[in-house]
DNA sequence: GTGAGCGTTCAGGAAAATTTCAGGTCGTTG
DNA sequence: CAACGACCTGAAATTTTCCTGAACGCTCAC
C-alpha cells in the first residue's frame, strides 16, 4: 500500500511497483490508510511521514504491516523516532531503485525467504543485493552508491535496452534536474571498474540507449 | 487518445493509428482531453507537452491512463520531470514508426502480455523488438538506428509492397526534407547486412517500390 | 577544520550515423 | 539495339552522439 497526499508521488510509486509485479493499493491520508489497511491487510505500507491529517507514525501504530517511511531529507530527527523493528525509511527525494531495494529488503526480513533473489549474475559479473558486493571474474570491485545503483538497474534489466531517460528516472532522484550527460559519465565509470575485460557486457546503442548483456557467441 | 493542438499532427497520428487497427479519439487541448478521458477511459494517451491551456503534465496527472508525451527536442528539462513509470516520451519531429513502437512498448508494459509480439520472423530473418537484436540465418547482425527502423517497417509489413514515399513517411521524421534517394541508400545498406544470402528477401519492384517477402518456392 | 570521496558539469576529440552526390548498372521501351 | 529512366552503391561531407579527462563543490568522517 502506498500512502502519500501528493498525487504525483503516489502515481510514481504505484506505477513503478505495479510494473515490477506488486499488487498496489493507495491512500491519500492517514484516515484512509488505516481503513484500507484494516480491510486489505497489505504486506507492507509505504507511508509519507507528513500527512494532512494524522502523523505518519500515528498511522504506523494503528497498522500491523511493516512500514517504509518517506520523510523529507532535513527532518533528521523524525527518522529514528517512530521506527519499529522491521520498518525502514527513505528520504525524499528518492530514486525508484532505492525504494524498491528497501521494499525488497523489508519483505525479505518479514516474509522470510518468500522474497528471494539476492544475487544477480550476468556472465562473470556478480552482484549481491544484501551485502552490496560486486565481483567481476571473481575479483571484487568497489563501487560508489550511484555506481552501484546504476549497475543494479542494469543487471535487473539484463538483456533489455534502456534509454538514458529510463535510467535517469530509475537511478537518480525524481527531482533531479540535470541532463542525461551524467548517465554517460557513470556508464563510463562503470565500464572502467567492471567492464574492462572481455567479454564486454555494457553496450552502447547509439541514439537509443545502453544494454547489459553477454555478446552472442557468434 | 491523441491530444495535440496542431491539427496536422493530430491528423497524422490518428490516421496512422487507425490504419494500424487502433481505435482513436482526439482532443485539441487539455480541458477537452481530461473530459474525453473521463468518459472513454482510453488505454493510452498520446499527449503534447505544450498545450494552449493546461500543461501536459497537469493533464497527465488528471488522467489514469499511461501517457506517451510529445515534446520539442530542445525542451530537455521537461522530459524527466513529469514522467511516471509506464509513461514514455517521443521528441518532435518524430517518425510514425517511432511513435507506434513506443505505443506498443507502453501497452505491453501496462497491459501485461495482452499486447504481445515482440519477435518478428520472415524466413530465417528474425527481429526482437525488446532487445533490438536482429539475426539472419542464426547469425546476429548489427544495425544502425535508421537501418533498424527500416527493417522493422519492412517486417511489420512483410509481403506488402511499400512505395518509397510510404517508407519515407513512416521511417523518417515527418519534417524530413530530403528526397527518396536516402531510401535507396538504406535499402542498399540493409541488403548488405541482412540480405546477402539466399533466399533474397528484399525485392525491388521497379518504379513501384520494395517488398520484403520469401520468394515463392517455384 | 580539513581532507578524501563522491556527484555533477563541461568541453574537446573521437566515433558513428546520416545524407548527399556521382558514376555505373540494369530493365524497359520504342 | 539504342536511349532513357530507375536503381544501386561507393565515397565524401555533414551532422549527431558519445566518451572521458578535468575541474568544481558538496558532504561526511576524522
Amino acid at each position: 500500500m502506498v500512502v502519500d497526499d501528493e498525487p504525483s508521488i503516489r502515481d510514481l510509486l504505484s506505477a513503478s511497483l505495479r510494473f515490477s509485479g506488486f499488487e498496489v493499493l493507495t491512500a491519500a491520508d492517514g484516515q484512509e490508510a488505516v481503513e484500507v489497511a484494516e480491510r486489505a491487510s497489505p504486506d507492507l505500507v509505504v507511508l509519507d511521514v507528513m500527512l494532512p491529517d494524522l502523523d505518519g507514525f500515528e498511522v504506523a501504530r494503528r497498522i500491523s504491516a511493516p512500514v517504509l517511511f518517506l520523510s523529507a531529507r532535513d527532518a533528521t530527527e523524525d527518522k529514528i523516532a517512530g521506527l519499529r523493528v522491521g520498518d525502514d525509511y527513505v528520504t525524499k527525494p528518492f530514486s525508484l531503485e532505492e525504494v524498491q531495494a528497501r521494499i525488497r529488503a523489508v519483505l525479505r526480513r518479514t516474509q522470510g525467504e518468500a522474497a528471494p533473489v539476492s544475487r544477480l549474475k550476468v556472465a562473470d559479473l556478480e552482484l549481491d543485493e544484501e551485502s552490496r558486493e560486486v565481483w567481476r571474474g571473481g575479483r571484487q570491485v568497489r563501487l560508489s552508491p550511484t555506481e552501484y545503483k546504476l549497475l543494479h538497474y542494469f543487471m535487473v534489466n539484463a538483456g533489455r535496452v534502456l534509454s538514458k531517460a529510463q535510467i535517469l528516472d530509475h537511478v537518480w532522484n525524481y527531482d533531479f534536474g540535470g541532463d542525461a550527460g551524467v548517465v554517460e559519465s557513470y556508464v563510463s565509470y562503470l565500464r572502467r571498474k567492471v567492464d574492462d575485460v572481455e567479454p564486454r557486457l555494457i553496450h552502447t546503442l547509439r541514439s537509443v540507449g545502453y544494454v547489459l548483456r553477454e555478446p552472442p557467441a557468434g
